[in-house]
DNA sequence: TTATTTGCAAAGTCTTTGCAAGCAG
DNA sequence: CTGCTTGCAAAGACTTTGCAAATAA
């Protein structure tokens, strides 16, 4: 039921791996991931920051995802609505069939678990050859609460 | 087997039934795609236009991309790679089980046909009440020639 | 004729980069 | 110490917009 996400533990261990340095920034950053979650912007979290008399500046924070994407920490993902965003990665690789649901109306995005894509990737694998280690899946249509409010 | 696709024939009715007007640049901006085929960035339209000592301007072709978007004469798409993509949208609403496996080595991107997301749709539907209009799947991977090739 | 459309250049948004100063290991 | 990091401002990539001239219906 609750997924494992990487957190600050695995911060350090990830980083000195690669020859990267623990900062307080980068700290900082992945803290506000654990903490609140969600799916975020690089403004989004600059944003958060300021809110917390943070002098981290914008700069830094594009560049502290895109590492902790690289450390695959975070998700990069992409709602289309112009921004990339972020999500805390699961630390458990069987746990990669979580799909996003993007509410046409209200904008919502709602998580959804669903195992039926291994089978997908299996027939995909089977007929063409290609060899799957991602994917990204976006259903997008009207969430129950826009479909009972009016139209 | 062949997928029947929007073309020029569609786009003077589509156009008029909203109060938009033909002009020579939307239906050779149109054409392109027809003629063409593939995965267009309003860049990559822009420069076959160039090549055909076409004078149309490129924001005339964002503008043009969002038109047939809008009715429903492209599909947008995103790869990622940080620029809007354009495909021909099929004429039949039945046949859009078709999925972009995208090699991370060579970026090449290739089409792929699969109906089991049909069931995927219906469990989502079923579990949350959200009703499906559209999805985007893309899987990540490494195509054959990739993986024949070295590493 | 008249509202839509075009082309151009300017402006906008999100993101990346150069560089000197700062800091972790 | 030494090389990775930061913050700032400038630059970059892609896309949108304002406006006068052009044009489809």
């Amino acid at each position: 039921m609750s997924e494992k996400l990487f957190g600050l533990g695995d911060l350090r261990e990830k980083l000195s791996e690669r020859g990267y340095k623990m900062t307080p920034q980068r700290k900082e950053i992945l803290k506000i991931f654990v903490e609140k979650g969600g799916h975020m912007s690089a403004e989004d979290v600059y944003s958060v920051l300021r809110e917390n008399d943070s002098e981290i500046g914008l700069a830094t924070v594009y560049r502290a995802l895109d590492l902790l994407s690289e450390l695959g920490i975070l998700v990069r993902l992409d709602f289309g609505d112009g921004c990339a965003r972020y999500e805390l990665n699961t630390a458990d690789p069987k746990l990669h069939h979580h799909h996003h649901l993007i509410c046409l109306k209200c904008k919502k995005v709602i998580e959804f678990e669903e195992d039926l894509l291994d089978e997908l990737e299996a027939n995909i694998a089977k007929k063409s050859g290609f060899q799957i280690v991602n994917h990204e899946v976006k259903f997008f249509g009207y969430c129950s609460d826009c479909r009972t409010k009016g139209d």
